[in-house]
DNA sequence: TATTGTTATACTCTATAACTATA
DNA sequence: TATAGTTATAGAGTATAACAATA
């Protein structure tokens, strides 16, 4: 209880930022900084994130109808059908009639769209790279790890 | 160069899905599914995470000047505008001139502003225990490492 | 009844250019 | 000439409701 310098009393006074402790914060400046960057990089091949993804989810699934895949990506099937437009409108994907579901459309790379996405990689990965230069490798896997736990219900 | 099984063969062929090893891409789940409940958590008092982190940085800088301010939360300052309109006509912030230059605007929370930040905050809080219930505090202690680690050039 | 794809619509946040008034 | 605030506008992603065709 002695006397405070008013230094110290500052010091008392002046809490840490709480928006430098939220991990909900940093989460969306940080998503916000990698897709910046990623929009730049990306931009020769007009792709932007949510159809990298979806182009990856295809190629990871061939023949995935639109329902999984709006699934699989977290995106809402209403959502998803002005970009498969885009895509099939570029010629980088083909929908077909499902064998056993006529309601359902199946999802397939072009050879147009497999080329494509071969050059996203490339650059998405040198994007990666530079955006995470301050990682080491075992933080960049402790961040996905880390990453994967919050995303909790759908996810896992 | 032995022969291999079916299983052997589908296994190599099954490569894991890139997407699941890009950080930008689970960044971007992540960030969004955390601000999916933050909208849900905070909707009560009709503030939004754009809305929460300004009020936030208005209360750590009382009289920021709104160039600041945005330079802080990393908004451009024309987005900055109708926000700023929207917390002063609900009445928890105040714009005063700035005593030394006669463009700048100096921001405060009013009494009800400062009301509504502390109810604010602790659905936050709650929120955030919520959604990172997965996470031990060392592991929301590392996250926040790394996030900081990912927002170089102006963040650090 | 439930599900798949679709359309329409609104909202949140971000980005850019151009203007004004001050500095 | 540079900066602070402002206006206008566009883009990217997300959310909800409702409908037709099929299961």
């Amino acid at each position: 209880m002695g006397v405070k310098s008013n230094l110290a009393e500052e010091r008392e006074q002046a809490e840490p930022p709480l928006l430098d402790s939220l991990i909900g914060y940093r989460l969306r400046r940080a998503s916000n900084r990698m897709t910046s960057d990623f929009l730049v990089t990306v931009s020769p091949l007009a792709l932007r994130p949510a159809l990298f993804a979806m182009l990856e989810g295809i190629r990871t699934t061939p023949g995935i109808i639109q329902m999984a895949l709006g699934t699989e990506l977290g995106i809402q099937r209403a959502n998803l059908v002005p970009l498969i437009n885009e895509l099939t409108g570029r010629g980088l994907v083909a929908r077909r009639a499902a064998p056993n579901d006529r309601r359902a459309l199946s999802l397939f790379l072009t050879a147009k769209g497999e080329e494509l996405l071969d050059r996203a990689e490339k650059m998405v990965l040198e994007h990666e790279e530079r955006t995470l230069a301050k990682l080491s490798k075992t933080e960049r896997a402790k961040l996905l790890e880390l990453l994967s736990k919050v995303a909790t219900d759908v996810d896992a």
